[in-house]
DNA sequence: CGTGTCTGCCCC
DNA sequence: ATTCTGC
DNA sequence: GCAGAATGGGCAGACACG
């Protein structure tokens, strides 16, 4: 009954969009029976999804014949249920959404590739979700999000690709009978010669074939047979599941976790192994992510308000509204939304907010806070200092030195607590004791006596945007990012802390309980630089430089690559310079040697490797094995990998050609460790021209082997394919001598910074 | 207690 | 990180 | 131009294994 009201509530589907047999089509409104649940029938709503529906994918699938079609195991289920225990221990909650709605769900946006009807089939099941089950609301969002929880958290699921195949190869072996009957070891089912390990290789070869584990375990379900079938899994159970694996630790820890897959695994119905396999493995692989769920959610909430007893009163909000009127409504209310979440990433915070007060409210209640992480602005390459002047046309910008470290967002509370945040929202306090240390407000003194100077009086709570950078305390340097790299992650102590940091501010985002996301930059950086200090070797304010002119940018992107920059980040201070991630994300732009054309390294380098794509690139090469040449020993000596800068035309023809070129064995004159072993082997046939960041020493690759260290060789940062060089032979390809060559020159740079530095002091 | 392998809303 | 692509 | 999905090097941690 509820469901009927619902429908007689939704006329808005354009009539576009009635294609299909009945509401059942792709487009299922929360009035058409497909994603309705009646509150007291939890089963009902995956059965009318079930029928098979003409070219229904599911019709045409030999797993799923095995199961017992999910309208009959529905029908029946009410029944079961009243005639005593279930025959499951863990039968869902009463109002509980089925992970099968949420697999029909993903399957019907997964088919789309339009965005707003992506955004059309979330929002309606979210619909749905928000009048029958609002305390599922939170785990739904989360498994369309593929995370266990909110960043914060901090939890990590630390299951790959390795043990998702072997807990596939346990729950499809020939083991017949409940789940956990298997009790083979890890370790042991790698042996090709066991029953399990057999089974393993099987999965990981269905695995490259389909280019996704996903579909291979949809498949795989035809060998699973119980006696007694598992209960039906929940949104919030599978949710509950995920987050019971991120917390284990410990050993055996892994073994556990494949016992708890394949009790899940056992349990999917139709494409649920698809989408539980997919969350597992941390790639849901849709064409949903965060920006659609955002608008999808809001759409959802303004349409059906939250909180409405049965018989909902208002089922859709919009609809009295003209077309117009209706889409810039609800823009306006995704707008909302975003914003809110920008401030405050964080669906555990936002989604009761939302429930019990409303979109409308939510900014009252939910915004920008010390102590919890907010979305930093990101930037867009920018491929030569005309295209800058010509983005930012006549609005005043600056330039400021792009430093290679970490981006850091540091929070000053009232307290005097502080807290640092990865570009992600990662809680990295633990890492940078050294800098919660100096941060302390001016007014306190630290323990050695000395009162710190880097927070000026009157600053009582703040937020930092900043790069902290590894920095030689002894030779006054800046020091690369694999520096940086090596320091602990985990309960540092400060006095152990070999890798000193120093801390470029750029921005202030909140000062003294107002938040300054909505100022533009100018006024932002001038607050910034009342409030701050500069320490040397510890805080320093980001160089900048405020300019017009083309050759002034020019040179100090020299000057900046010359600091051990990797170039300039270039914004706006009045016109369009506010901190909104939610109007524009990427609204700063970012000027790098390597991005501009004709500048920067690029190699030509011999393909001797091929790795088997996967998702779009299923079926086809994904990425390849690149060496240089060493004429020395006539070696091609791996370098480095590359799977971007390809058209989906080039890849496709790259494929064609090579695999002509494939190898039963490697070359006796290819240098490589196992660790990048390729999936094939091809013939040293062809050159490609790459381009690259910075040269590194590698723990895994071979280039240049010897002639800058004594058993690390060289790569590539950044490796992106440009263009075939036809008209070079693989023994013209880029030689070691030449990789060494230019890892030195790039040493030489940055050398010349501290010569010319020591020439100011000395005159 | 070493060593090797896998993992990461990793960092870039 | 870089890059490509459908919308 | 956005949003999403392909893919890169390399590090510390964590755990499995011997």
């Amino acid at each position: 009954a509820h469901a009927q009201k619902l429908e007689r509530g939704t006329p808005e589907e354009p009539p576009q969009e009635r294609q299909g047999p009945d509401g059942n089509g792709d487009a299922p409104s929360p009035g058409s029976s497909s994603t309705a649940v009646p509150p007291t029938s939890p089963h009902a709503s995956c059965c009318p999804l079930s029928p098979q529906q003409p070219g229904d994918r599911d019709g045409d699938s030999d797993g799923d014949r095995d199961v017992a079609p999910a309208s009959k195991r529905c029908r029946h289920s009410p029944g079961d249920q009243d005639k005593g225990p279930p025959p499951a221990p863990k039968a869902p909650a009463p109002n509980s959404v089925p992970y099968l709605a949420v697999a029909r769900t993903f399957e019907r946006i997964e088919e789309a590739s339009a965005r707003l009807k992506i955004i059309e089939i979330l929002t309606n099941f979210l619909r749905s979700v928000v009048a029958l089950s609002p305390s599922e609301l939170l785990p739904c969002l989360l498994l369309c999000l593929n995370r266990p929880g909110a960043a914060s958290e901090g939890l990590e699921l630390g299951i790959g690709e390795t043990l998702l195949s072997r807990a596939l190869a346990q729950a499809t072996g020939k083991t017949r009978g409940l789940p956990h009957g298997v009790k083979d070891g890890i370790g042991s089912d790698d042996d090709v010669g066991t029953p399990a390990g057999r089974q393993l290789a099987q999965i990981r070869s269905e695995a490259q074939d389909k280019g996704d584990l996903g579909l291979v375990a949809e498949s795989s379900r035809c060998t699973q047979r119980t006696v007694v079938p598992p209960a039906p899994l929940s949104a919030s159970s599978v949710l509950g599941k995920l987050r019971e694996m991120a917390a284990m630790s410990g050993s055996a820890s892994a073994t556990k976790k494949i016992d708890i897959i394949k009790g899940l695994f056992v349990a999917c119905r139709h494409s649920e192994a698809r989408y539980l396999v997919r969350s597992l493995s941390g790639k849901l692989r849709i064409g949903l992510a965060e920006q659609s769920v955002l608008t999808a959610l809001a759409h959802a909430v303004a349409l059906t308000p939250p909180g409405q007893e049965w018989p909902l009163a208002v089922v859709d909000a919009g609809q009295s509204m003209a077309p117009d009127a209706r889409k810039t409504w609800l823009e306006e209310q995704s707008r909302i939304l975003k914003q809110t979440f920008c401030e405050l990433p964080d669906y555990a915070a936002i989604v009761p907010v939302l429930l019990e007060h409303g979109l409308e409210q939510l900014p009252k209640h939910c915004g920008i806070t010390p102590g919890v992480p907010l979305k930093p602005m990101l930037a867009q390459p920018a491929r030569c200092v005309s295209e800058l002047l010509k983005r930012f046309e006549e609005a005043a910008f600056t330039c400021e030195y792009k430093y290679d470290g970490e981006r850091t967002q540091i929070h000053v509370l009232e307290s005097g607590a502080v807290f640092i945040y990865s570009r992600n929202q990662e809680n990295t306090t633990s890492k940078y004791p050294d800098l919660v240390q100096r941060i302390p407000k001016a007014s306190w003194v630290l323990s050695s006596g000395i009162v710190s100077k880097m927070l000026k009086p009157g600053v009582r709570s703040c937020i930092l945007d900043a790069e902290a950078v590894a920095w030689d305390k002894v030779t006054k340097q800046l020091q690369p990012f694999q520096v940086l790299m090596t320091r602990k992650r985990k309960d540092v102590d400060a006095a152990a802390i070999k890798v000193q940091v120093c801390v470029y501010a750029f921005d202030l985002l909140y000062l003294n309980g107002e938040p300054l996301v909505r100022e533009p930059l100018a006024t932002r950086r001038r607050l910034l630089r009342q409030s701050f200090e500069e320490v040397e070797g510890e805080f320093l304010f980001a160089t900048s430089m405020d300019t017009r002119s083309a050759d002034e940018v020019s040179d100090f992107l020299d000057k900046a690559i010359k600091a051990s920059c990797e170039g300039l980040m270039v914004k706006t201070l009045e016109v369009e310079a506010t901190y909104e991630i939610a109007k524009r994300s990427h609204k700063w732009l970012k000027l790098k040697k390597d991005y501009l054309d004709g500048l920067g390294d690029t190699l030509d380098l011999v393909v001797i490797g091929a790795y088997l794509g996967k998702g779009k690139r299923a079926g086809m090469y994904g990425g390849f094995l690149l060496a240089c040449y060493d004429d020395e020993s006539e070696e091609y000596q791996s370098i480095c990998k590359i799977g971007t800068g390809f058209t989906e035309e080039s890849l496709e023809k790259h494929y064609q050609f090579l695999k002509e070129h494939v190898l039963t064995q490697p070359r006796p004159y290819y240098r490589w460790d196992s660790a990048v072993a390729p999936d094939r082997w091809l013939a040293a046939v062809q050159v490609w021209e790459v381009k690259c960041g910075d040269l590194s020493i590698s723990p895994v690759y071979r280039a240049a082997v010897g002639l800058v260290d004594e058993d690390k060789g060289i790569s590539l940062r950044f490796p992106r394919f440009l263009r075939v060089r036809g008209d070079k032979k693989p023994e013209e390809a880029t030689s070691s001598t030449q990789v060494a060559e230019l890892y030195k020159k790039q040493q030489q740079i940055q050398n010349q910074q501290q010569a010319e530095k020591g020439d100011e002091e000395f005159y």
